[in-house]
DNA sequence: TTATTGTATGTTAGCGTTAACATATTCCTA
DNA sequence: TAGGAATATGTTAACGCTAACATACAATAA
């Protein structure tokens, strides 16, 4: 024999067998629900501890039609913000006994669905969707929702009665992004990486024009640059930050402030105005969104819009719990937490 | 009625009595195996589509002892190359017909575990380990490798004569980077984040002081500078660059050149360095590991050695999906890839 | 004492799927 | 035209688990 035996895994019968009991007792010492006396549990455990015993989830969850797992589908993870987010989703689930799967998925529709159909055929308990918008992974989603699958969608919509939805308020965010370059003096103020596909981002914007039309500004249609229909994430936006900004500093009337849709942007924005022999704030100021930690620590810090990411990863596993644990069917719900400016030295001196 | 009814999901009984054949027909059309007739074919197909029917995983993965599935456990994500690894490892196994599932463990012993067994208890076919070497998580894994369970370790270690080794030339790269130092002229050079807890950070510091010797230059204990046991992820470490740089700074005889554990760490380092006022590469030069994206696109853009993230990605896979679809135990294999120093600005004018 | 409740176990059946086997029927080929 | 192969379908029995029910004995209450 060239190799070793390998063991095979044990069953509850078994386990029954060795401890001389059925296998139900087995099941009930395992689970931990039912009577069972301590010295027959003692002999149990001891077998189940000699078998190097590992209950078969796929009979369970087949069985009670529950496998207490949940799935988390993400489009960018490399992104402090999905790490946040993930550690809030993975901490709830994980104090209410469930565990988490996450799929990544970041190339389209296709890839959406497949994440989805995966994570259904698995029978996983509940969804949480975090990918952009899409059409072809939507209809599925909605499948899914009508053959009573939880969702909530994360920081994005998905239209259905019974969907829930965790987001911030963007809107408001770009809307205080820009009034605070307002109260420092400022009147031509860019927006960078527009990218109108992704609602999110096209509410920020909503902000950013809203509080330029308070301020009697008119929106500068040169002033705002954005990638179109990019789909990149993370670090890569780091590069639309930069081009983007070298295109608004060759401008003649050259903007004096920028509010970046994202902080990777920012700094690639406050690298251009650097690389340019601009001084940040003073002939440039910048503004971001997200407060990645790297924003604190960069020189000059950076003045950006924060937004709770741990807590919104908690509140999307709460609600998706509720959906699961809940017999009658819940109506949609929507939670938009507010974030906050925080201003550091890019704005301001 | 106040909420609208959902439908059951169907079965493939359901669908057989629907298009008046056996389950075991809808089985053969849904897995496109064996032989049905055209007409019998389209029948179910028509009812298929009908009753919106999905298969249920865990019956199937119950009978058919797999479940095409593969969990990836990865420490920190907040991290361009765990993206580029996940990436690798999802496109090789999608690319052969299986499914991935992330977990994430970035919190020790009691994590890793909780993590490995989620994983075994849903029998994933397979699992690849990228999270740092612990004695829990060690433990628990080897148990589930002698209970068949195939595991790859990638850029880490995990001894056991059945699992597969895929990691970058941490030695060489240590060496390369602080040879391409010395050739430079420097003779002071640090280290900076040593953690020899964990294998690829000894392997490095390893190949710097291997590198040292061979130039027979001394090596400094005070340029050794590390975080003990420090557990943190991505950006996190660039603050331990930051504050490791700026103790070296206040040497009486600081050093001219400092290579960082990784570029994260690089990147903090080189903050310390400017805020003291201190020019890069003259005063102090600096060589990171990795490559992320942004190393190429700071100023001074940073030297780095980098490691194919993607490509260890794949290779895992690979090495993973051979072990799941032999009959017989393979014996412990290792591929060792070369990592290449990028000589950019931080090093050299 | 007898009924009542609590404790401790066992038995049965089925979750939804498919491997393995059993039939039919058709189609060649010798 | 017999007989083997290819095609087309159905039947049965698990996979490993647990809900639901059944039983048995103890301890307590009336």
């Amino acid at each position: 024999m060239p190799t070793e035996l390998k063991k095979k895994t044990a069953t509850l019968s078994d386990i029954a067998e060795a401890a001389g009991v059925a296998a139900m007792t087995v099941s009930r010492v395992v689970s931990g629900v039912g009577y069972v006396s301590e010295s027959t549990r003692e002999r149990v455990l001891k077998a189940l501890k000699d078998h190097n015993f590992r209950r078969n989830g796929l009979a369970r969850g087949l069985k009670r039609r529950s496998t207490e797992t949940v799935g988390l589908v993400l489009g960018d993870i490399s992104n402090p913000y999905s790490t946040e987010l993930a550690r809030g989703v993975r901490e709830t689930l994980l104090s209410r006994g469930f565990n988490l799967f996450i799929c990544i998925s970041d190339a389209g529709e296709t890839e959406d669905t497949q994440a989805f159909k995966s994570l259904a055929e698995h029978s996983v308990d509940g969804i949480i969707v975090a990918t952009r918008s899409n059409k072809g992974g939507d209809k599925y989603l909605r499948e899914l929702v009508e053959t009573n699958v939880p969702v909530v969608a994360l920081g994005r919509d998905l239209e259905h009665r019974h969907v829930d939805l965790v987001g911030t308020d963007n809107f408001k965010g770009g809307f205080v992004a820009t009034e605070h370059l307002i109260e420092r003096g400022h009147k031509r103020i860019a927006f960078l990486g527009a990218n109108l596909s992704v609602g999110s981002q096209l509410k920020r914007l909503q902000g950013y024009v809203a509080a330029l039309e308070e301020n009697a500004i008119a929106v500068d249609d040169e002033l705002v640059v954005g990638h179109g229909d990019d789909n990149v994430g993370g670090y890569s936006t780091e590069e639309i930050g930069f081009e983007g900004m070298k295109r608004l500093l060759s401008l003649k009337n050259r903007p004096t402030a920028v509010f970046a849709r994202n902080d990777f942007t920012a700094i690639g924005a406050m690298r251009a105005i650097s690389d340019a022999g601009l001084s940040i704030p003073k002939d440039v100021a910048v503004v971001g969104f997200d407060d990645i930690p790297m924003a604190a620590r960069m020189s000059p810090s950076l003045t950006t819009v924060r937004q709770p990411m741990r807590l919104q990863g908690e509140i999307a596993a709460t609600m998706l719990l509720d959906r699961i644990t809940s017999k009658t069917p819940i109506r949609r719900r929507q939670r938009v937490l507010d974030c906050e400016l925080i201003v550091r030295e890019s704005s301001s001196e």
